[in-house]
DNA sequence: ATGCCTCAGTAACTGAGA
């Protein structure tokens, strides 16, 4: 079971870059954040086409988060949970749409807890934004805590805007400001490890090294000047069944790509 | 360097991203 994050920012801009990456790498579960559409606009029946269902949470113009099950491949997805309670960090905002989580179900019965978030940037920091990062990753911490109680197999995947590790990144100094890598976001996500949680991309490259997202300015992507942000954190059972992890890098280099490449971990059965 | 590029919303800009 390849389950994958994607990062697309924006779908409508995106969808011919991901109906083809969906096409050629056939993911049984993509976690898609930034889709930047609201609700009446998902564009559901291009992915129907392709043998998907989508269960998507979006908003206007910013944000928004959606799971893609292959049905072709025999899978089924069920709505569990959507938002995580918490408002915005500007007065009267309300929620904004970061958090989806989804049973989804393979051919065999056995079912599998998804759990797709877009954790909030942070910058400036410091700062309100910042501080709202903070207390989102405390309220996602209460979540994958009730999660691990119902002890299901589950996975959480996505852009966590957090850069666990100095060699997470291609030049801590360059990155030293940013809200992705001040200690309190860092101890934030160690904490979730220390929960119990595995990063799976972590356990297979432990000397780090490994980017998945490449910005679009001052020649990013050419000069390898990327970080990694978008992780696949696994409960026991997950983690002990992990095969392989990947990042699609050639992804990001194409025309008209995100600025994310996509990110990915096959299970054993 | 409050920059660099890209996307969405709305109509030449602004906000947000990371």
């Amino acid at each position: 079971m390849k389950i994958a994050t994607y990062n697309i920012n924006g779908i409508k801009a995106r969808l011919p870059r991901l109906k083809e990456w969906l096409e050629e790498t056939r993911p049984a579960v993509a976690c898609l954040q930034e889709v930047k559409s609201q609700d009446k606009d998902f564009p559901a029946s291009e992915f129907e086409e392709l043998g998907y269902q989508p269960v998507w949470h979006g908003q206007k113009a910013f944000n928004g988060v959606a799971v893609l099950v292959d049905t072709k491949a025999g899978y089924s997805v069920e709505e569990v949970q959507r938002g995580l309670g918490i408002d915005g960090p500007k007065e009267d905002e309300g929620e904004q749409a970061r958090y989806l989580e989804c049973d989804v179900t393979g051919e065999n019965g056995a079912t599998t807890r998804i759990v797709c978030i877009y954790l909030p940037n942070g910058n400036p920091h410091p700062g309100p934004k910042f501080d709202y990062k903070l207390a989102w990753m405390e309220k996602l911490r209460a979540r994958m805590a009730a999660i691990w109680a119902e002890e299901v197999p589950a996975a959480v995947l996505g852009d966590f805007n957090v850069i666990p590790e100095d060699d997470d990144v291609f030049s801590v100094k360059a990155m030293a400001s940013d809200a992705l890598m001040q200690p309190e976001s860092r101890e934030a996500y160690a904490r979730l490890l220390g929960d119990g949680w595995t990063d799976a991309l972590r356990t297979h490259n432990p000397r780090g090294g490994v980017w998945t997202y490449w910005d679009y300015q001052a020649g990013a992507w050419q000069k390898d000047h990327g970080f990694r942000i978008d992780h696949i954190l696994l409960s026991p059972e997950l983690a002990d069944r992990l095969a392989s992890v990947g990042v699609d890098r050639e992804h990001r280099g194409r025309e008209k790509a995100s600025d994310h490449a996509p990110t990915w971990a096959v299970l054993r059965d």
